[in-house]
DNA sequence: ACCATCCGTAAGTAACAGCTTACGGTAAGT
DNA sequence: ACTTACCGTAAGCTGTTACTTACGGATGGT
């Protein structure tokens, strides 16, 4: 049920942006803001929101944070994706198959 | 290429509820709007931008617009999801199997 | 011709989200 | 103990956005 929090997440371009950086693998937050067009502290703001939405793990390393992708987020959304993908294509495919609806013209269509 | 505008447009809850209803099948403005929190008008801004996303598709019926999920936005947004999950897994399994990663450490861990 | 239904758009408002700078806390090196 | 590096949070500002009401165009029935 936090799929409604990953898409949330991951609407902002900055954001996925720090999202695709970790596909790369686990990287720390100043690693992340080089080459970012914005602050550390607003990357640090990001990730905060994408931990929140379990699409990222936090593992302390001294005085840095090492933040790597976290699969369960990524799983949830995609889950609920397929399921939506499945009943849009049935209801797709019933509506072409069939010329005339039983409930689409209410009053007679011409 | 359009993935983007499709996560944008499916973060605000109340449009991703909208969007649900159609997973039911096709359905009119005005019968969204009904049992929806929001106006009217507001539902129809809603459409616009999942129409504009790719989700969505619009069709006439006389004075009715029939609106239906699109396959094609909710197509490339799975794409990307998946290519992405790919590599999510590719990375998390490679940093689980080596315990001393090469780059990880830069000052030594302890 | 007239009226009712269905709907999109314009204008205005209030809440939210993302960014910056400033600050404090923790860990490692000397 | 001091300094440096690394990072999260608070406060404040600004642009965006989701909503409302009001309006007008298009279609169908009588």
């Amino acid at each position: 049920m936090t799929y409604n929090n990953a898409l949330a997440a991951l609407a902002d371009p900055t954001r996925r942006r720090v999202f695709e950086q970790l596909r790369l693998g686990p990287r720390a937050v100043g690693r992340l803001a080089k080459g970012m067009p914005v602050s550390r502290p607003a990357v640090s703001q990001h990730l905060k929101v994408l931990k929140e939405a379990g699409l990222v793990r936090e593992e302390r390393d001294g005085a840095r944070r090492i933040y790597a992708i976290d699969p369960k987020g990524l799983g949830s959304l995609r889950r609920w994706l397929d399921q939506f993908w499945d009943d849009a294509l049935d209801a797709f495919q019933a509506a072409v198959e069939s010329p005339s609806p039983p409930k689409q013209t209410r009053r007679g269509r011409k």
